[in-house]
This record gives structure tokens, C-alpha cells and sequence, in this order.
DNA sequence: GTGAAAGCGCTAACAT
DNA sequence: ATGTTAGCGCTTTCAC
């Protein structure tokens, strides 16, 4: 059976109210004495405090809650262990659930989540709107990482893909590229606008005008991004380079590229984007943008955390930046200069 | 502020016992009517019971602990989706925590998993020997999945790795090949040595002489497969075929039997073993030996469950099999991806 | 500086 | 069939 605070004030001739006191750092004083002698009681005995009762009584449970959309799904773990690494240094713990992709199931979980008497939720690629009345009523504050389907939350941690998407346009414009094709993901997804726009500021800051007939809408798969390089590579200005918006897209790419008898980098250049494991694995390996995932959720949780504390909770909006990975499949064209490694 | 049952009661105009009686399945009877008018008055309020005080009360949290040895790792999402599925089924919940290859970690993590009263921990690739004194002295019943390293528990599931290698060796030999290279993991490893083992036992009964210079330990890495493979291309009988223990190491092989000039699966017909993503995603695809993740979790989860009910907790031991992929690098003749739509 | 006592929300043994 | 009561382990006034 567990030692309890009762055991050890009987054990140490005092009240379980002194026991309780010398523990955990309380406002009133404890003589320094006694203190001691409870602290090694406690030690020697091995007591652990019951979270449950303590929860009941402090309500605060040092628990908080995760919605994730799915847990099998190629950014999901990476999010977790930066919230959890946070969380583990401030003693919380997380229970994690799937939302399923189904507002429904979300909101089911949350009242769970609430009879549990967590403290805080933290929303992974959601498909709520971004508020939740739920949780607004019962003053449990909520962060969310990484996708917002529409709306805003109050507070949020998100990816800066137009910082991304420029970063490595600019890496192939600095290459001497200056025909670049964009296969970006499909229409309506909040990432791909804003990867559009990253693309084509980095065209703008060098001059280059932009060419709506080099942007192909893939659909994030392997084979759209094939698709759209055999497209790309039947137009009259043939680009010697391409942006893919995700990996796996870019690796669709340098097949199509190769199976028309291009050498990746050498006849065509292909920058993708997320840094996934494939991106290290493939012939050639490709360059990438990184998708910050554990930063984010460093980030996510730390906001939450903070929410937690005392003071006012103002709205923030975070958005977190990749970095370029330079791999095989970008590379200078012939008769171009390398001006940037 | 949520709902109460004392609030319930007020309004139902009963005491909180029979409020309690009403809404939980107790073995004494309420009357009918009482009963319907308490659940519609907690449906209308939206009473949610508060979890930590039941679990004060009833010292059962419907909670278990998950200790994996670190949430990033290929197989852990997918055990975990599993085991998750299952305990949401019985309105269980799971902490999630890292061991981090770190036997004090996992150690320190048990304990604040017990503070925090849950009723069992479920490990995942754990590190300690199988055996946890402190959840034995506890009353916490555990189950391990996947990987123990030494010694043995008392509920395990594991993947059926000699199944799983003969399977493989198996659909080689029935393509006709007579020898066959096996590029195993290290030493050490009790995956390895079962694989091993199917492999031997495959060619046994296709009555083919055990040669020891046509395995090899690989590491895992993709490297080592590549090393392995250049090696076994030198030897007098070379290999017609060869089986590596997971899908990085056959990658491996696949290029170095494509960097010498062979063709895969012409020249060289290639299987792993996993099923990872990269699998599908490669030029040849790769044949391989499913890993199966999501039903080890299920396993784990059923068995966990069953040690929490009622009845006597007899040892345990599952193993689970996976199943042939047939792709591209064996010679399936129509395992071709689609490429352009 | 320390103790006594109340109570968080719930269930279960004991009454009626 | 329902009410009364005790208590799970803890923190926190309120006394002294």
C-alpha cells in the first residue's frame, strides 16, 4: 500500500497539516528541524503524494490534455515529443487522443478530457474552427499547433511557410536558376497559399516576372508531383528547376524527370519541403525546407504553460521557421555559377 | 463550474446517493421513474462525473501509463494507435511518457505514473529486463510490447520474426532462387536471432545446405546493406536473391546492386522486412515482411484490459504475424506503382 | 510554528 | 427503494 501524508505524521510525532506544510513549499513556515526530519522520513519511506487527491482538492491536476488529429501521421510524433520534453521539465504529464479528423469525435474527447480535470489542451492539427466554446466556458485554456481548417484560435503556433517557401526559391535563384516551377499543394489548404506567396516574393525580389503557367496544384502525393513535371516539362520555356511543396511531391518530380531521360541536378533542379525521411534516403537526395515540428511544439507548450501561470493571457500567433537542408537534387545548371553553397 | 451531483440531487429533489445509483450501474435498484428523471436532469445540465474524485473513491483512474522508448521512432506511433483504439473502446485513457533508452528515466517515469494512480502501464520497446519489482510490489499489472531486452515478462506481445523470415525466404525460393544472401541485424538482437532462424529453417525445408558466408549483420542502416551487398556480389557462388532483416538494409542492397551495374529484380531480386513508408515510395518498390504494429497494440491493450478485470492473471506470451508484401524488387510481375493518372 | 477541522466530488456500507 | 454517513488523501483556513 502507498505511504500517505497520514503515515508519515504519525511516524514523525506531528499533524498531517506540518507534514503536508514541510512537502511542498507553503506559505506558512515549518521549523527548519522539523523539516528535515520529515523530508528524510518521506525519503526513507519512498512517499509519493496521491495527484488525485491533490488534484480534488487544489484543482489542478498537472495534466494536460492532446488532441491530435491522428498519432499515425508523418509530423504528429515529432509535435508530441517537443510539447511533452517541455512539459516533462515543468512535471506534466499529456494524454494524448485521436481526433479522427471528425469535429464530433473531437468534441466527445474534450468533455472526457474535462471530467479527467486537465488543465490545459493543446490541439494538434485540428478540425475545429479554432475556438471551442467548450472549453471557453470552462476557462480551459487551449493551443493549437500546426493546421487551423479556417477561423483563428486565441492562441496558436504555426509554420512560417512563406518564410520557408522563399528561403528556397531564393537557394534556386541564387543557383542562377530563373525559369523555377512551383508544384504546390492543393487549393483551400492555408500552407499552400501561403507557400505561393513565399514563391513569389522571392521571384519578385530578383526581378523575375511571374508566370502563372509554372504553378501546377498537386495534391501533396507522389504521383501529382510526377504528373506535373511531365507538364512542366512540355512547355515552350522549359524550367530548369522545381519547387515542389512537400517531399514526396519533389520525389515524384526527379522520377518523371528521370524517366524522360534528365539527370537530376544536372538537367533540372528539385527543391522539396517538410525534411522528411525520404529526403535522405532517395537517389538523389533532396534538398529540402524542414517543417519545425518539434519547435513547435516546444513553443505550443510553452504557451500553454504560461496560460497556466498567473498574469493576463493575451492572444498570440506564433509561426515558426524551417531551414534550408542543401542535399544532391539541387544543384548549379550548366554554365551557371554556384553563387550561394 | 461544472455540475455536481449534490446539484442534481438539490434539483431532483433525492440525496446524492441515490443521484450516484441512478447515473452508474449499481448493484442496488432505483426506481424507474426516479431513475429516468435523474438521467434527463444530468443530460439536461450536462453532468460530467469528475473523474479524479470517483477515482479518489474507487481507486481505479481508467487510466493506464504508456512507457515508450521514445514517441519519434518508426513503429511506436502506429503501436500506440493500436493500443489506443482498443482502451477508447473501454473509455480508457493513456498517459504517454519517454524512457529515452534510459532504465532510470523509464524507473523515475513508473513512479510518477503510479503518483498520478493509473491502473496499469503498458511498455513499449522498454529497456528495463522485463521484470519491475516496483509495479509488482504495487499491485499494477503491465504487459510489454514489441522489444525486451533480456529476461522475460510475465505479458508480453511480440512480432513472430521466424514466421516472418521464413515467409520471406520462403517466396524466394518459390521464385526459383537457390541462393540466397541474408543480410541480418546485429548480433545481439533477439529479432536477429529469430530471423536467423526462419531463414534457416525456410531453406531447410526446401532442402538447401545452411551457408554461413551468405549472411551477414548489417547494423539497420541503409549503409550497411549497401556494404553487405558488395560483399556477397565477391563471393565464388554468388547470390541470386537477397533477404535483409529490414527494409533500410534492402534500400541498401538495391543500390549497390544498381551501382554495379545489375538490375533489381532481374539481376538481383531483393526483400526487407517492416513495411516502412519507404518501401513503396523506392524505384524498384521493395517486397517485404510486414511489421504488424497496430495489432501488437490492440494485442497489448486486450491483454492489459483482461489483467484489470476480474479472474486470475496467468503469464502470457503472444506473437504476432505479418504478412508478404509483393513488390517490384522480388520480380512481382505486376507489383508496378501507377506513375502518371 | 503547529494542530484541528473542514471539504474537494464521489461511492459504498449501513440504515431505514 | 432511498437516505445517512463515512471516508478516499490531500490542502488550507482558522485557531492557538
Amino acid at each position: 500500500m502507498p505511504v500517505t501524508l497520514q503515515e508519515l505524521a504519525e511516524a514523525a510525532g506531528v499533524s498531517v497539516a506540518t507534514v503536508s506544510r514541510a512537502l511542498s513549499k507553503s506559505s506558512h513556515r515549518v521549523k527548519d528541524a522539523t523539516q528535515q526530519r520529515i523530508m528524510a522520513l518521506a525519503q526513507e519511506r519512498g512517499y509519493r503524494p496521491n495527484l488525485m487527491a491533490r488534484g480534488l482538492r487544489t484543482e489542478q491536476s498537472f495534466t494536460i490534455g492532446m488532441i491530435v488529429d491522428n498519432i499515425i501521421s508523418p509530423f504528429t510524433p515529432t509535435i508530441i515529443r517537443g510539447i511533452q520534453d517541455h512539459l516533462a521539465e515543468h512535471h506534466y504529464f499529456s494524454i494524448i487522443t485521436n481526433g479522427d479528423s471528425d469535429p464530433d469525435v473531437e468534441n466527445e474527447v474534450m468533455h472526457r478530457l474535462i471530467s479527467r480535470s486537465i488543465d490545459g489542451i493543446i490541439f494538434v492539427e485540428p478540425w475545429m474552427r479554432g475556438r471551442s466554446p467548450v472549453l471557453d466556458v470552462e476557462h480551459k485554456p487551449y493551443v493549437v499547433v500546426h493546421r487551423l481548417l479556417g477561423g483563428t484560435a486565441r492562441h496558436m503556433v504555426m509554420v512560417d511557410d512563406q518564410y520557408g517557401a522563399h528561403i528556397a526559391v531564393e537557394h534556386l535563384l541564387n543557383l542562377g536558376h530563373r525559369t523555377i516551377g512551383f508544384i504546390n499543394g492543393p487549393r483551400g489548404w492555408e500552407s499552400a497559399v501561403n507557400r505561393l506567396i513565399g514563391y513569389r516574393f522571392g521571384l519578385a525580389e530578383h526581378g523575375i516576372a511571374y508566370a502563372p503557367a509554372l504553378v501546377r496544384d498537386g495534391d501533396w502525393e507522389l504521383e501529382s508531383g510526377y504528373a506535373a513535371t511531365v507538364a512542366l516539362m512540355l512547355l515552350p520555356e522549359r524550367p530548369t528547376a522545381i519547387f515542389a511543396a512537400n517531399d514526396l511531391m519533389a520525389l515524384g518530380a526527379i522520377y518523371a524527370a528521370q524517366d524522360a531521360g534528365l539527370q537530376v541536378p544536372r538537367d533540372l533542379a528539385v527543391v522539396g519541403y517538410d525534411d522528411r525521411e525520404l529526403a535522405r534516403l532517395s537517389r538523389p537526395t533532396i534538398t529540402t525546407v524542414t517543417l519545425p515540428c518539434y519547435e513547435m511544439g516546444r513553443a505550443a507548450a510553452t504557451m500553454l504553460l504560461q496560460l497556466l501561470g498567473p498574469g493576463a493571457a493575451e492572444d498570440a500567433a506564433m509561426a515558426i521557421q524551417g531551414t534550408l537542408i542543401v542535399r544532391q537534387s539541387s544543384g548549379a545548371p550548366e554554365g551557371h555559377r554556384r553563387l550561394v553553397s
